[in-house]
DNA sequence: CTAGAATCGGACTAGCGACTCCGGTTTCAA
DNA sequence: TTGAAACCGGAGTCGCTAGTCCGATTCTAG
């Protein structure tokens, strides 16, 4: 594909990059995806030169601070063991998702309306996430501990729902324990 | 509270009044908020000094769009009959306001950006809806038709998560019936 | 230590979108 | 029919934000 950088970066460089992305994954998620760049900037003590240099686009930074989130989900999901139980495994992956991507909706949005080729370099880290719950589902369902009659689309469907509700739920943790537990006994056959 | 409009509006005035509120209805829903004000003018015929004239602020174009609707789902949510059969009618409830409401958390999300009073004046028209909601709620677990421990909030959460869903299901009819089936017997107590 | 290459910072530009203003047009009461 | 109040239209204003440019400022190889 395409070679790495070359050269690494100068220190300062690297630090700044650094302390750009985890700044702008804060900002982002705590007030939308609205924020000026140059506030971003400014909390991140550069200025928007130095953040456009590194990030050519505002919609450049916010792939980059979802790939970065995309990448932890996978890796977290890559973690789960597959094999024992199958059924706890899904469930465990369903709420590791949803838990891990409050406030990503807005995200997706922004890039879906940014336009497709966005989407293609996404796709390459949210692939990894797919195919692991195409696997776990059907682990489940083979268990029996998910209806059959499910897709993959509607998992993820789901999924995207779920976080949506959880973000309307806020901090109440009781709630948000009341809706797995409506979402999860949904999927079990009846 | 406040005086209706004393004098009635000249006839070419509510004519255009009532298509740009269509016209915006329709276009907020296609292609979202942030579509320009002189578009939504176009598409309706008139001037954007006409839009402004009716509607002061953008905000307040979105404003009487989401009043409109939600005054639909309430009189619909209110023919609903709630003394036969709770479980039904509730079950149909949540159907109703979900498939009603398709492309309505973006609006609820401009508005809730836009300041807290947006609020308050849409709240008089939702808090119907709440009523109707917490009515049929409390009847669907009277009749042991739903898991007694959800409260409201709760189940608003789900129906604005159910929505998200189903936008993500696009027009798959059979796909959106399975989520239907997943939410709903969730909602059953096991 | 030093040269010079890489990087920084923030004033500046461009473009877009909400809202205003006012001369021309339409409605309607008498 | 007619006068004037109400309304229309859209060019223009204003503010805001993404993205550029270049002199000043580090970093680092030697």
């Amino acid at each position: 594909m395409s070679g790495a950088q070359e050269r690494p970066l100068r220190a300062d460089a690297a630090r700044n990059r650094a302390r750009l992305l985890d700044v702008a994954t804060q900002v982002f998620a705590t007030r939308g995806v609205g924020v000026p760049t140059e506030e971003i900037a400014r909390a991140a003590g550069v200025g928007v030169g130095t953040l456009f240099r590194h990030f050519p686009t505002k919609e450049a930074l916010l792939e980059a601070v979802m790939m970065r989130r995309l990448e932890t989900i996978a890796a977290q999901a890559a973690q789960l063991p597959a094999e024992s139980a199958p059924a706890e495994t899904f469930f465990d992956c369903f709420r590791l998702v949803v838990e891990q991507s409050a406030g990503k909706s807005e995200f997706a949005q922004a890039l879906a309306a940014a336009g497709v080729d966005a989407h293609a370099a996404l796709q390459e880290s949210s692939a990894a996430i797919r195919a692991r719950l195409a696997e776990l589902l059907a682990g489940a369902q083979r268990a029996g501990a998910v209806r059959p009659e499910l897709g993959l689309p509607e998992l993820i469907a789901l999924l995207v729902g779920t976080t949506t509700t959880m973000e309307h739920l806020g901090n109440d943790v009781s709630a948000r324990e009341r809706i797995f537990a409506v979402v999860f006994d949904g999927l079990r056959p009846r």
